[in-house]
DNA sequence: GTCTATACATGGATAGAC
DNA sequence: GTCTATCCATGTATAGAC
């Protein structure tokens, strides 16, 4: 069945990417992995880049469709936070960012992969946008900040911290929780008040150029 | 010259990091990108591991040693914002993020790799916390910020939109000028005036656990 | 569509000449 | 300390049997 051994692939190829990163990932590491032939890689996707690439586009979109529900009832910051705290559990545990992190750094060298990573990296960074959007315009903040560049911002410094992670998890746990503060600290500007909402507003108006 | 040859071999391994990934990086690509033969290697650093670990170290020495002084003379978010522009154009250039980079990514399957990266990322972190402790403690921001984790957090996030530039420059642009503006709001609540100061101290002690 | 066999390149590492 | 030669494992890719 050609079906099922081209979803085997992606899956293998994922999971390389995973236990083996970029530099451990090859035609014969992921048909073991996928428990396939690895002649099969180059008959269904001519070559390996185009079997990570497929499979980039194919993982990435898979997570975010898992998230796609829960995030579209964010409406606060607070909410934004417990989501980010218990996506991060999720997706650490089964790798997902990891691979993002092993193709962005395949790609700064390698640039057949970099498309492929590019649009992994797009569809989580829709997701990002349109609630931070719908977030930061309820608070006095929404009209000094720029959400598309915030969301590019967040997705790529998530992947950084993943890979922080890997080689000092308590370093990366501190870089969270001081996050996670920060985020707090703006949640608590958005219970202002009205009146104070006002002068911060009038104050941000004159000292930034918007 | 043993001196020469290590000193060759140490500036090829950071080149060829930047130049092939750590996927295209090997004892061979080294030594020619060093100029020496492929057997020198081994024969000064036993390893190909050993070889990037010594390199990551004295990479990062290097750089951050270049930029303490200027690191020192900081000590406001305005003036912090130019630097990290100033900062971030230099190393994008030499490609000295990236090396922390591709071997964050290497680390994460090749243990061997993860202490050095560590230490490597550590020398950054050291300076941007002392860096924060002293323009966070002279705004109302100070109390309710972690230095320690917010140091970790920005030397992460900064290899990631490294990474990410490499795949979309556009979106690495407007990530960093998002990340610039939310600066300037920040440089702005530095510039309440010492009555508003304090109303927002209050309510933030209020609202947050601090 | 899938597997075996095979070609040829590259990589890690060592032995031994200089 | 450095270089040549070499061994063996791994990697990409293809040809051809089933």
């Amino acid at each position: 069945m050609s079906e099922a051994t081209r979803a085997k692939l992606l899956e293998g190829a994922l999971r390389t990417l995973v236990e083996h990163g970029i530099a451990g990932t090859s035609a014969r590491t992921i048909a073991a992995t996928a428990g396939v032939n690895q002649a099969l890689v180059f008959y269904h996707f001519g070559s390996v880049d185009e079997l990570l690439s497929a499979a980039c586009r194919y993982g990435a979109q898979q997570r975010v469709d898992r998230y796609r529900p829960r995030l579209a009832e964010i409406t606060s910051f607070a909410e934004l936070l417990s989501f980010g705290r218990e996506m991060h559990e999720e997706e650490r545990a089964g790798g997902h960012l990891a691979v993002l992190g092993q193709l962005l750094a395949g790609a700064q060298s390698h640039p057949a992969l970099a498309p492929a990573t590019a649009a992994g990296l797009d569809l989580w960074i829709t997701e990002i946008e349109s609630v931070l959007t719908r977030v930061l315009s309820a608070t006095p903040l929404g009209e000094f900040t720029d959400a598309p560049g915030l969301a590019r911002a967040i997705a790529a410094s998530f992947v950084g911290i993943e890979l922080y992670e890997g080689v000092d998890p308590t370093g990366a746990a501190a870089a969270l929780a001081a996050l996670e503060q920060l985020i707090a600290l703006v949640t608590a500007i958005e219970t202002l008040g009205p009146v104070a909402t006002r002068a911060v507003r009038h104050h941000l108006r004159r000292t930034t150029r918007g």
